[in-house]
DNA sequence: ACCCTACTGACAGTATATGTCAGGAGTGAT
DNA sequence: ATCACTCCTGACATATACTGTCAGTAGGGT
């Protein structure tokens, strides 16, 4: 856009191979050179062509038939400051995390925003002080007798909670699970766990959690499996609405 | 030098851009053109050609006659140490601005957690893969024929724009705005403005905006002056509901 | 005053980047 | 086994971007 003089296209290539190395390593899953192509505007084979540069350059891509390019992780390029596209997106997005989360999230976002402001050069102070992006306000979220950091940090540290739930039907119950993850609504806030008396995943609305003990047992994540599970169990059973 | 295939040359442009920046940084004193030109292997003049690309693309770098070159600090992000509440707060945030956001601002919040990650301490970054907090989907939001990310940079810019609208009731009018800030509802997105037809202040629904003209010329919003005063008016007139 | 340095402009040859077309080979699912 | 998907190679043509040389201007520091 300011391009001014010329130099147009190399510096759309250089900042496309340091594109197609940021969306590699962005993306858990391959990436294909299609996908590539299509969101940076050239060609396929112009992207065959970049990645042999880059592997040539000793970028650690692996490509695959019929899988597309990975790239090894452990490969850093020197992290760029933020721009302020992105700058706007951490604003935004704490003013949204601070209305939907619970009390805990909506400090942490507070201070996730001076710290962030605190690395940056003082033009972009003013500017990220002025960013112009808001979250309406909604419906306060409540969440019960249920303290929302609490569980958050038991779903890190794999404590397993022992609840007394009433469902939608007015039955009350009481289970041990295994929580895993949140879903923050914009009206109710959603406690996904494995239930011990199922035998599966659930979900319990924060705000029907009669009374809650965290144990002191542990149950095992297996680093991420169990969240993965829970995840293609969610994906499976999706709702038509 | 283990260029095969072509491609020596850009490679080594990028390369260059590259060490261009890193021997700026190394240098605790200015840098000047020959010195750059000398380790290279090029030209002076093609090193200024380089440093001009540089600076358009928003690289800060000063250039000072009788001195050499100097890389203002805000160009790299340094490491930066979170809790995991903020490291929370920051996906979960990402995850609603790129639900409720534009397009820009979904592939800037992923960059964010990118770039977070990328300078955090390796054994909070499989922490951070892990935040099981989520927003769940919601209605996608249409902006009609408006491009969100070119309105937010109106903004920045201060920049004036000649909208074509259709109000509530249908009636057409064109109207020159001095865009301000950007509300995200869940199911329409908000354009806030000063109304030069009106002379006050003015929300515009974006799937109402029929056609727009983003102008050269710009308004002075005497830094945050206007935008202070848009919150005020905003404040007071509040609707009950 | 003097040297150093960033910067500009014009000109020309080279090499480079990109696209299109066609085809080969490996992978995973049906 | 077939099929769809994907990486990858080769050849060819075209536009254009990069680079160097030469000359000159302007600002900074001593």
């Amino acid at each position: 856009m300011i391009n001014f003089s010329g130099q147009e296209t190399l510096m759309r290539k250089a900042d496309r191979l340091f594109e197609i190395i940021e969306m590699m390593r962005a993306s858990d899953n391959a990436v294909t050179a299609a996908e590539l192509s299509g969101e940076l505007n050239v060609s396929e084979l112009t992207i065959y062509r970049d990645v042999r540069g880059l592997q040539g350059q000793g970028v650690p891509i692996e490509g695959e038939a019929g899988i597309g390019y990975v790239l090894r992780p452990g490969f850093h390029l020197p992290p760029l400051m933020f721009t302020m596209d992105e700058l706007e997106a951490i604003v935004l997005g704490a003013r949204l995390a601070g209305q939907r989360g619970d009390d805990g999230l909506e400090k942490a976002a507070e201070r996730v925003i001076s710290k962030v402001k605190s690395v940056l050069p003082a033009h972009m102070q003013d500017r990220m002080d002025r960013v112009a992006l808001y979250a309406p306000p909604t419906y306060d979220v409540g969440h019960g007798i249920v303290v929302m950091p609490e569980i958050r940090e038991c779903i890190r540290a794999e404590q397993k909670i022992r609840i007394d739930y009433k469902s939608l039907a007015g039955q009350p119950s009481q289970r041990i699970i295994w929580p895993v993850a949140v879903a923050f609504f914009s009206g109710s806030t959603l406690l996904s766990a494995w239930c011990e008396l199922r035998n599966d995943f659930g979900h319990f609305r924060t705000d029907r959690i009669l009374n809650y003990d965290i144990l002191d047992e542990k149950f095992n994540g297996g680093s991420g499996r169990l969240l993965r599970a829970w995840e293609q169990s969610v994906s499976t059973r999706k709702r038509p609405s």
